[in-house]
DNA sequence: GTGCCGTCTGCATACGTGTGCAATTTAATT
DNA sequence: AATTAAATTGCACACGTATGCAGACGGCAC
């Protein structure tokens, strides 16, 4: 009862055919009906699967999808990571995860891994490349799609929500709740994600004649995040509202102001997050926070990445999607603010 | 500039070789110094890398490891993806990461389609096994390991935490806490986890002359779990106590009896999770919790399964390891009762 | 110098598939 | 019916590596 290993030549011999024919159908190539229903049928007979790895050989492409990602902890990755592995599973495509510290050697080394894979295209989240990688992984024809993370220099595309129109959407509810002392923990000055937020929300601020009482980076990182709030809060102006980052870093926050402070929100300060995980829908937060669309933002990013696969000169672009201000109950809702 | 793919072939002629020459360089067969030294350098010259494709073709063996996962939005999975890919990725494995629906068509889909990849090896968390296909990855040459899953036919290796003496161990806290009226929020009855700690559970009442006033089944899921608390508390003898099955659900009880009922943790109603997830730790839910020592499970997973792939002859084997108890804030702690 | 053994090396082939090319069949057109 | 174009098929080779086999080489003992 062993089946051993069946290749193309046994379904060729059994169904009459030449090895090549059985490739051909195999690969949407043209074949008679005939040729098609005798191999089909001898396939079906024999169990037979086409070798992935054999035929990645030869197109020099795998139906393989690099996923890099940096940390896990945020709820919003593992979330993306299922949703595209799923989106990618439904094309026929399979998903490599590599960790890669945010450091420049280690994502080095894994892009070179990947390469070696010769992986259809890469997708990296919450990591950064580097002009010099990117540019090699054009060379050697493997487009790049970055999600919830921009590039300046151009040439590498990018799937992120609207972070300056979002900042600033947070601004104007913020003013428009009657804050006067508003801070913000931003995310890490090293991402884009985090720049663009805090840039719209200053901007925001500046457009109503404020300016942020305290700006300080926490790195996306709990333990930072908790530091600044204890820094904000202690100061001679403590704020009366915080935007943060990201929600991940806005947990933090709210459980520094109510466990160790001992200050209520939004009563005392209003909390405004960014990304809107299901963490943020749950009681114990009920955090107000701009939703990021994860079901489109996946979408856009599938669609790109498959799109530079089948059209290597597809140019790159820049996606950026609008999401909402979801309205809960850790920060003041101004009067009449409409959902 | 056009770095093309540069083979063993090329290394070969560089530093006046065969290429078998170079091969034997790469798989670690005898050289002589002089021509390792060769090969070396030529290689370094070139940036030569081994193609991984073209090795498991010959091999019939690939450096990946796949990873069949049903979600992610339990935090204690993705905590576990990320040690197990770093784990592996630092022995040189790569992880093939694969969301597969708990039943049974699209789990034997998705193993098929790793079975083509001829992957190494097999790893399944929160996911159950047929012993059929379990069967079938055997005559494939192809160890499985499954992580936070047991599975009774044997002849598969598993690691899980001892969730029978977990059980027991919460069942004898909340009895020394003075609890008159416990209930359970089960797992999902068909995982082996859920099963071993409601049976353990059980019998440590039992062993106290108590009986749980109510098991529900929560499937691990946050709407389930809801309910279930709404029904035990609205009873004519709501509990005092609730051992849940799992982290993921004790933290919708904790919102549904807070939030919705109004009732006070531990004050009104004691809860005791399990897993040990980051989440459990923050002050917003600061949970009392029987913890799954995920290192070790992760170093235990990976050791059994690479043992496996280098000796094929090694037998299965069920790995059970203890973890503490997390005393926090969400029960009442017995008076004298040691961390 | 001869014989033997152990190590190293190159040659050739295999892994399972895709694809250019030429030969052949089929359909379409005059 | 004859001619031409199109569609299909088989042959052979390529992808990049591992490995069995046999020959070459060096060292050692006699």
């Amino acid at each position: 009862m062993s089946e051993r290993k069946v290749t193309s030549l046994h379904v060729a011999r059994r169904a009459g055919v030449s090895q090549s024919a059985v490739s051909r159908v195999f690969s949407g190539a043209s074949a008679s009906p005939q040729t098609v229903s005798k191999v089909r049928k001898a396939a079906e007979y024999l169990g037979y699967r086409p070798n992935p790895l054999a035929r990645a050989m030869i197109t020099g492409k795998s139906k393989i999808i690099g996923l890099v990602v940096a940390y896990l902890d945020n709820q919003f990755y593992p979330l993306a990571l299922e949703r595209l592995s799923n989106a990618l599973q439904d094309q026929g495509y399979h998903v490599l995860v590599f960790m890669a510290p945010n450091d420049e050697g280690a994502v080095e080394k894994v892009v070179h891994d990947l390469m070696d894979y010769q992986v259809a295209g890469i997708i990296t989240a919450s990591v950064g490349m580097t002009n010099d990688l990117t540019r090699r992984c054009a060379d050697a024809g493997i487009p790049v799609v970055m999600f919830n993370r921009g590039q300046d220099g151009g040439g590498i595309s990018s799937v992120t929500s609207a972070n300056v129109a979002g900042g600033a959407q947070i601004a104007e509810f913020l003013v428009a709740g009657g804050h006067k002392r508003i801070a913000h923990i931003a995310g890490w000055k090293g991402s884009s994600t985090g720049r663009d937020r805090q840039r719209g929300f200053v901007d925001g601020l500046a457009a109503n004649g404020m300016e942020p009482v305290a700006i300080i980076d926490g790195h996306f990182d709990r333990e930072i995040a908790a530091q600044a709030t204890r820094d904000i809060m202690s100061g001679s102006k403590p704020a009366d509202a915080i935007f943060v980052g990201n929600d991940h870093m806005a947990f933090a926050v709210m459980d520094t102001l109510r466990g160790e402070l001992g200050l209520s929100v939004p009563e005392d300060v209003s909390v405004v997050g960014y990304d809107d995980v299901p963490l943020a829908a749950w009681a114990a937060y009920d955090l107000t926070t701009l939703r990021q669309p994860l079901n489109r933002m996946v979408e856009a990013t599938v669609d790109t990445l498959l799109g530079q696969i089948g059209d290597p000169a597809r140019p790159s672009q820049r996606i950026e999607i609008e999401g909402p201000l979801i309205l809960r109950g850790s920060a003041k809702t101004p009067e009449g603010w409409t959902q």
